[in-house]
DNA sequence: ACGGTGACGAGAT
DNA sequence: TATCTCGCCACCG
């Protein structure tokens, strides 16, 4: 690979936060921090994040049923449009407060 | 080697 | 609730 790869370790946490966001239904979202939590790195949602901003084509993942802790929108989705992103989640039915957030309460995928 | 930069999160105010 | 600060850690210049 070329030396901007990233390193074995890295790598592999990266295919894990792919696989488990794949396991997230339709009609489901969950967090950076409960990815983070549920593949035993807590403290690393940061990376969740990264992982899948990194996300190569080829890997085929729901990642718009990621959001953050207080259920909003990532900010950089599709280069900073995170109405695209709240669009596909109200397209499955989630269902959003006033303040424009996903409704976690009712939405949030357990990943134990 | 080093400091800036995030698709983050918890705690304080 | 909004805003700040701080901790987190791989990546990049």
């Amino acid at each position: 690979m070329t030396p901007s790869s990233p390193t074995p370790d890295t790598a592999r946490f990266y295919r894990a936060v792919y696989a488990i966001v794949a396991c997230v239904p339709f009609g489901k979202v969950t967090t950076y921090g409960d990815i983070a939590l549920a593949l035993g790195w807590p403290r690393h949602a940061r990376l969740v994040g990264y992982a899948l901003a990194q996300c190569p084509a080829g890997v085929d993942i729901p990642a718009h049923r990621v959001v953050n802790h207080r259920g909003e929108a990532s900010r950089a989705w599709n280069g900073g449009r995170p109405e695209e992103q709240a669009a596909l989640l109200r397209a499955e039915g989630i269902v959003f407060t006033r303040a424009g957030r996903v409704d976690l309460r009712r939405h949030i995928c357990d990943l134990s």
